[in-house]
DNA sequence: CATCAGGGCCCTG
DNA sequence: CAGGGCCCTGAT
């Protein structure tokens, strides 16, 4: 375990409106032992240009007037470049540039969006990892329940992450790549999990040999990107899609809607019981375009996230059969 | 006890 | 382009 007795401080903005914690905490995403959060704050690590750090989100402001204080915690004094890197990437990550305004006008007489958005005003999409991370979690994501993604992740950190001590919190950060990248096949398979052992291994290698810099497919447009995606081992049409939205933030983006996806979204897009009867994909995505053109992304993950955010407050047993955690 | 699908993807024919 | 196989787990 490390301790990360060294703290700086720096303040961070938004675009108004900023909802704090509908941004920064998403139920939707399984839960993790590299993050916390309560309200108003959350705990989080990162790898960081071969920095493992320990950072504590926190909220100073108000959805009108957002103010962010970022706690960093290292081992050493970071210089002033290093921490306003951070601060721009986490910009980034939570979407803070996002001008939420042009969405809402474009959707406000939307009677199904309109209640959503007085709940979550404010409220970003957000992924807080990296390219590399959210690959790793889209493969444990891969033909697997949740609670089975849940503790291939766990298993991972504790094999090949780095406990970190900090702000009174013990966390997991992530490893870098070069470290599963020389992994034997047959010791991450003793970790169980299974088949996806080559893919982790593969894109490993990828990233620790510098064959793809995220900071470059960022400016790539949507077509483009894709390619790229494709090309990766272990990345299919499923993964890319969660990838576009999640890290790229490309809210235009949809080709393809997994059965769990597909049977919460006839629920919850077109009223009916997906036991009974399922709305085939194809006719989802045209409806979606048709609805919602260059926002669509947005407009469903704001009913999706307060689908989760209903399920920390009540159960919901449909759902509860679905994720099976 | 066996069988099967789960927030897919690769490879083969 | 369809379909088999893949690791493991809990539900049935």
């Amino acid at each position: 375990m490390v301790e990360l007795k060294n703290e700086q401080v720096v303040t961070i903005t938004s675009t108004s409106p900023f909802d704090f914690d509908s941004t920064i905490y998403k139920p939707a995403h399984f839960p993790s032992n590299d993050m916390r959060w309560e309200g108003g704050k959350r705990w989080q690590t990162m790898f960081w240009h071969d920095e493992r750090l320990g950072l504590i989100i926190e909220n100073k402001g108000t959805v009108k007037k957002p103010k962010i204080l970022l706690h960093i915690y290292s081992r050493k004094e970071l210089s002033k470049e290093f921490i306003s890197s951070i601060g721009d990437e986490m910009g980034l990550r939570f979407n803070l540039e996002l001008d939420l305004k042009n969405f809402y006008q474009a959707v406000k007489n939307d009677p199904l969006l309109k209640p959503i958005i007085k709940r979550f005003y404010g409220m970003r999409p957000m992924h807080h990892g990296s390219l590399y991370e959210y690959l790793i979690i889209s493969i444990l994501l891969q033909n697997a329940t949740v609670r089975r993604s849940v503790s291939m992740m766990q298993s991972l950190f504790e094999h090949y992450g780095t406990l970190l001590e900090y702000g009174s919190q013990k966390l997991w950060c992530f490893w870098e790549p070069a470290a599963l990248a020389q992994v034997l096949e047959a010791e991450l398979r003793g970790l169980k999990v299974g088949y996806r052992a080559k893919s982790l291994i593969r894109i490993s290698q990828t990233f620790a040999n510098n064959e793809i810099n995220e900071l470059e497919l960022r400016k790539k447009s949507n077509e483009d990107l894709e390619k790229e995606l494709l090309k990766l081992y272990g990345v299919g049409p499923a993964s890319t899609h969660i990838i576009m939205f999640e890290v790229f933030n490309r809210m235009d983006y949809l080709k393809h809607i997994s059965p769990w996806e597909q049977k919460i979204y006839t629920k919850l897009f077109f009223n009916k019981d997906y036991e009974k009867e399922l709305v085939p994909v194809n006719e989802m995505i045209r409806f979606f375009a048709q609805r919602w053109g260059k926002w669509e992304n947005l407009a469903i993950n704001y009913v999706w996230e307060d689908l989760w955010w209903e399920r920390r407050n009540e159960h919901i047993p449909w759902l509860e059969r679905l994720i099976r955690l």
